[in-house]
RNA sequence: GCGGGUGUAGCUCAGUUGGUUAGAGCGCGGGUUUGUGGUACCUGAGGUCGCCGGUUCGAAGCCGGUCACUCGCCCCA
């Protein structure tokens, strides 16, 4: 180590910007659970093969973006790129597809080897939730609407759009997808390099591709609504019914896709403009294939995460880092005599701090320094009184109290 | 992984066409004040100018490399 640092793209924390990220991871909690979301939480790292298998050897999450290393036995672990993955593979190791449906949320730390930027990090952190067991398009509805929610109560929700879609069922998307093909193969000498690659890979992608030429073509491309089945449309309009009945508003994108195989029927995200190419806050979809890519009984599964840094750049609030009360002492003798005081005054529930060291002008001016609202002084004069001096640092004013009329003032 | 921008004190930033001991404001320490803060005044500390190399008599400023951040691409939360 040549110097004090941390690695790229994995930042420290402080209590300012830890304190953003945690309104957000409890707001997103609290409203999961109020949706019967009970928090779940799995390893930080997998075997690789969880991560890898669901997302396919060909995603740029597990060929160039991945944290995969082999531990002293040999093993080939992974550190987790994403939740869903972990959380669908607790739920068939403990058996719970007898209980269905199941609903979990979960938050914290995930890896992947980006290029940093703002709102982009190697070690990020996501919430999110899943539903698992429910096949029916209201699950999806009540998902997006609680992502909607989650949104609202951060107060951000105008500053955001909902866009959404769907991929339909596997019979409807491989009908599309040949459509696509050859629609796009038309244009093969137009495309871009990124878009040819796609177009070999993963066709869907090329729909949204950002290089201009690309959205050129891709504007006038099929639309996969005019692709799916009766049962896929149907399911489709059920959702966007359900959306109404919330007054959700949405757009429907034709172009908004999802990469991977397992995913089907609603893609959805809600996106910013407020982050540059980082707009992406809170996305998921239906992934009805996943368990069983995962070697579990087929169960479907629809679910979102969230990116907790990103909506911590949007979330407007104060830091609060208020000291209710601090204790001092004539002299460093004192000290003794406050710490029963402090044990008491925490007892009651109030942020304390002993001022230690320093004359009576620093420890004053340490009080005025962390913003505390009331100062306990201890001296000669009190203790023989048997009292405290309760002084208010906003008024200046002081008194001679006992020590219970003092918490009744700071707790009224 | 590709392309652009930036990097000087804890923070925000000056620093002329390359020229002595690199500056300001805020913040921090000490004092005016041995039981009274916020204000004011006085005073002090803090920099290998991101790092390494090159050009030059001489580099914070020029050149090359590298690291980090940042913007766009890619990808995604």
């Amino acid at each position: 180590m040549e110097k004090l640092r941390t690695v790229r793209g994995v930042h420290d924390l402080l209590p300012q910007e830890l304190q953003q990220h945690n309104i957000v991871i409890k707001t997103g909690m609290e409203i999961s659970e109020k949706y019967s979301y009970s928090q779940i939480e799995t390893p930080i790292f997998e075997f690789a093969e969880v991560f890898t298998k669901p997302l396919g050897k060909s995603s740029d999450i597990v060929t160039k973006e991945n944290y995969i290393f082999k531990d002293r036995s040999n093993d080939e672990l992974m550190l987790r790129p994403e939740g869903t993955s972990g959380v669908v593979r607790a739920f068939l190791n403990a058996g719970l597809v007898q209980n269905l449906p199941q609903r979990f949320s979960y938050y914290g730390p995930m890896f992947r080897y980006e290029r940093p930027q703002k709102g982009r990090l190697r070690q990020f952190k996501q919430l999110g939730i899943e539903c698992l067991g429910l096949s029916s398009a209201m699950a999806d509805i009540e998902v997006i609407s609680l992502g909607h929610e989650f949104l609202d109560k951060l107060k951000i929700l105008d500053k955001i759009e909902l866009k959404i879609n769907t991929l339909g069922d596997s019979e409807s998307r491989s009908k599309y997808r040949n459509v696509l093909i050859n629609y796009l193969t038309s244009y093969q000498s137009k495309l871009s390099r990124e878009s040819l690659n796609r177009l070999m890979i993963n066709p869907l992608r090329v729909l949204d591709s950002k290089n201009e030429e690309d959205q050129k073509i891709v504007e006038h491309a099929p639309n996969i609504l005019d692709y799916l089945n009766s049962d896929s449309k149907r399911r489709f309009e059920n959702i966007c019914k359900g959306l109404d009945y919330l007054n959700i508003n949405y757009t429907i994108d034709k172009n908004l896709v999802r990469g991977l195989d397992y995913y089907c029927h609603t893609a959805f995200e809600f996106t910013t403009n407020e982050l540059g190419s980082q707009g992406t806050l809170l996305a998921g979809g239906r992934y009805d294939g996943l368990s069983k890519i995962l070697g579990g009984t087929d169960t479907p599964g629809v679910g979102w995460a969230a990116g907790v840094e990103r909506l911590a750049l949007m979330v407007q609030s104060e830091f609060v880092n208020k000291t209710d009360v601090v204790l001092m002492g004539q002299s460093e003798n004192f000290n003794y005599l406050l710490l029963p005081i402090m044990k008491k005054l925490v007892q009651k529930g109030l942020r304390s701090e002993i001022i230690y060291t320093g004359n009576f002008s620093k420890k004053l001016k340490r009080a005025n320094k962390i913003n505390a609202s009331y100062a306990i002084i201890l001296g000669e004069e009190e203790i023989n009184q048997n009292m405290i001096k309760f002084k208010d640092l906003s008024s200046g004013k002081e008194k001679l109290l006992n020590l219970d009329q003092a918490i009744k003032k700071i707790t009224k």
